[in-house]
RNA sequence: GCCGCUGUAGCUCAGUGGUAGAGCGCGUCAUUGGUAAUGACGAGGUCGGAAGUUCAAUUCUUCCCAGCGGCACCA
């Protein structure tokens, strides 16, 4: 170790102060300034986080951490656990504390108890939490011997912890942090003291479930999660962040549009009302002309398939518990959960010559998958749904001319509905999975090649990857800044191996296809959902189920009304009009909660001129247009982003 | 599937060991009003399902189903 006796600290500006031996941020903080040692949370030393009351023994560059970087918030809120955890063991000292990170928006804790929180159990939590930080207990840092620690938390009936600390590597140090009497083991770094975490600015959430190290196989923790801000603002605007996020749930606007419903005689699967299968019908009519262009072919195959296909297939074997069969004919048939294998079977009629290669096989195919009760989620998650699925039977020389314009593809198709921030994730070989390695290396080296020609960023997901082959997966940000995971394309030599899909080569010898898998939505089911709390509702025109209503002022104009709703539907356009006799004010409120994008009226003076008065949805503006030029407007805006 | 919570009118929700209520919506009538709620009257519920405790269950208990929040899973 090169130990000076000075201790030269350079600061982010270049400036340098030497202390005469080991040092402390604190007492850097100190020396800088009354408003710093306040403001200071941790100090960053040669690009590492530290504790503020960690003696700094060598020159280093550092940086003062204060509660205005970004950094803080990942520090206070696993502050915020260990004082919950704290808080919890005073409470409830039969408690076993086990672990409790920071994550995006706050922190958890899991604890291993018999009975588990209830609700009124975290407004006591959370009273208790306040007054250890009314206390301002100190957060001491100390280091112990692997095994000495393991041994002090079985001692304190800490069993929990004490696994953890055992597979920590031989020999290596173990930081633990003392606050009051509370310590636990952790890597740190920590505030100076529990008076750092505001007390107005953390909240405990909700109490959940959740397995101990994250396996079902074993026990169930009691899950305790919390929210934490430097200000007590910043907590405010969380909160109502998540006000705005539910008033977007698909599932309360689906109801209140009369998009979908779903019922307990069919759980997970969507019952599609005339509005919801309007978007439906729409986004379908979409994609299939974008694949018409990229040269994609329509197929449509059986819903019910012998087990015996899905055997062979492989995906009997890992999925079984999750597809849904029937008996008939004394033979087990399985509704199909995907449609690869059928599409194997149409490649195999006849025989395919490589001249037909790359061959785009597409199907609107409606699967059935068993999913577990807990994992349904309105349309996010569903038991029965659509995919815009494709399968390419290509040559391995192919595949990535096939990658390229396929992410081509997706990104316009996106773009069309919105989305320009699209992230990429490459998943390689999970560790079950079919198929030898060398398979697995010729399909994994051919999708990096692939996604690095298409000219992509991406990120590797290891293990991720489908049983037969890896993917890119095709991620989605919102307009609230919520990831979606959409698209896919998986390079797969395995099934065509199992399922004897071939071709003539020019050589005249037969040769293996791979089948490249690939969607752009994912689900019909799903990618509506997303598009629901996108847009809260309000539809863009081409999408919007009812994309007008007429009305009038008084009942003199209903004739008129009826004769402009005419010449709207021979438009093409989806129009409704409304001819009930309420006061205008009332009809503008309800079409305007309908969301319904354009509301015309026509009162005796429109109807005299032949013009409506448009509203728009959102805007309180009014433009009185002759009737031919506003339908003119809204057909031209109603076109598909594709058709303009 | 696992842990917890919830399930009352079409919707949102209140309520009670003695078989139920509001607002909105719906229907009828009146009203003909220029851009986010006109008024009156009326219809509508075996209180998720099954069993148990009780003189009596929508209310308490158990089981089942579904939904919600997480966890696990996601070809």
């Amino acid at each position: 170790m090169n130990k000076s006796a000075n201790v030269a600290l350079t600061l982010p500006d270049g400036s340098v102060r030497t202390y005469p031996g080991p040092v402390t941020g604190s007492i850097l903080a100190a020396d800088i300034g009354p408003g710093l040692t306040k403001a200071a949370i941790a100090i960053v030393v040669n690009g590492d986080q530290w504790d503020l009351s960690r003696e700094i023994e060598q020159n280093s560059d550092v940086a003062i951490i204060t509660n205005r970087d970004e950094a803080a918030l990942e520090i206070l809120r696993h502050d915020a656990a260990h004082i919950l955890a704290e808080a919890v063991k005073e409470l409830y000292p039969e408690v076993q504390v086990t672990i409790g990170p920071a994550i995006d928006n706050g922190f958890y804790y899991d604890f291993a108890r018999d009975i588990p929180f209830t609700t009124d159990d975290l407004a006591i939590i959370e009273k208790r939490m306040v007054e250890i930080i009314e206390r301002d207990e100190d957060i001491i840092r100390s280091e112990m011997d692997r095994n000495d620690a393991v041994k002090f938390f079985h001692n304190m009936g800490e069993d929990y912890k004490a696994e953890l600390i055992a597979a920590i590597p031989e020999g290596q140090a173990i930081t633990l942090y003392k606050q009051g009497d509370f310590i636990d083991l952790c890597r740190g770094p920590h505030l100076p003291s529990t008076g750092k975490l505001g007390k107005d600015c953390f909240k405990l959430m909700k109490v959940a479930g959740a397995y101990w190290r994250g396996d079902s196989n074993n026990e169930m923790l009691q899950r305790i999660y919390g929210t934490a801000w430097r200000t007590k603002k910043e907590l405010k605007a969380y909160l109502i962040r998540l006000e705005e996020a539910e008033k977007r749930d698909h599932r309360k606007l689906g109801k209140q549009m009369k998009l979908f419903h779903f019922q307990e005689e069919a759980a997970g699967m969507p019952f599609w009302h005339p509005n919801g299968w309007t978007i439906y019908q729409e986004i379908e009519a979409y994609i299939r002309r974008i694949q018409k262009n990229y040269s994609y072919q329509e197929i449509k195959t059986p819903q019910l398939v012998d087990r015996i296909l899905w055997e062979k297939s492989g995906h009997a074997d890992k999925f079984h518990e999750h597809m849904y069969t029937t008996e008939s004919d004394n033979r087990t048939f399985a509704l199909k959960p995907m449609n690869c294998p059928c599409h194997v079977q149409v490649f195999n009629q006849g025989i395919v010559s490589y001249r037909d290669l790359p061959l785009r096989m597409a199907e609107f195919g409606s699967c059935h998958r068993y999913e577990p009760s807990g994992a349904l989620h309105g349309l996010m998650r569903v038991r029965s749904f659509v995919q815009d699925d494709a399968h390419i039977f290509c040559t391995e020389e192919q595949i990535t001319d096939e990658c390229i314009t396929f992410c081509k593809m997706l990104l316009e198709v996106y773009k069309d509905f919105g989305f320009e921030d699209v992230k990429v994730k490459f998943s390689d070989r999970p560790d079950v999975r079919a198929g030898n390695d060398n398979v697995w290396d010729k399909a994994e080296a051919a999708l990096i090649a692939a996604v690095d020609s298409a000219g992509l960023d991406y990120t590797l997901n290891p293990g991720e990857g489908a049983f037969y082959g890896p993917k890119l997966e095709f991620v989605l940000t919102d307009a609230i800044g919520r990831d979606w995971q959409c698209g896919t394309f998986q390079v797969d030599y395995v099934l065509p191996e199992r399922l004897d899909a071939q071709y003539v080569g020019s050589d005249n010898d037969k040769h293996r296809p791979v089948m490249l898998h690939r969607a752009i939505l994912g689900s019909f089911e799903r990618f509506i959902g997303i598009l629901i709390e996108e847009h809260a509702g309000r539809f863009p025109m081409w999408l919007a189920p009812t994309q007008v209503v007429v009305t009038g002022i008084t009942s003199d104009q209903d004739d008129h009304v009826r004769s402009v709703y005419k010449q709207l539907i021979a438009a093409g356009l989806r129009a409704e009009m409304d001819l009930r006799s309420e006061k205008i004010n009332y009809k503008i409120r309800e079409h305007s909660h309908a969301k319904t994008p354009a509301i015309y009226v026509v009162g005796a003076r429109e109807a005299e001129e032949n013009t409506v008065t448009v509203r728009r949805l959102g805007s309180k503006q009014q433009r009185t247009l002759d009737l031919n030029a506003a339908i003119n407007d809204l057909k031209a805006e109603s076109l598909a982003p594709d058709q303009r």
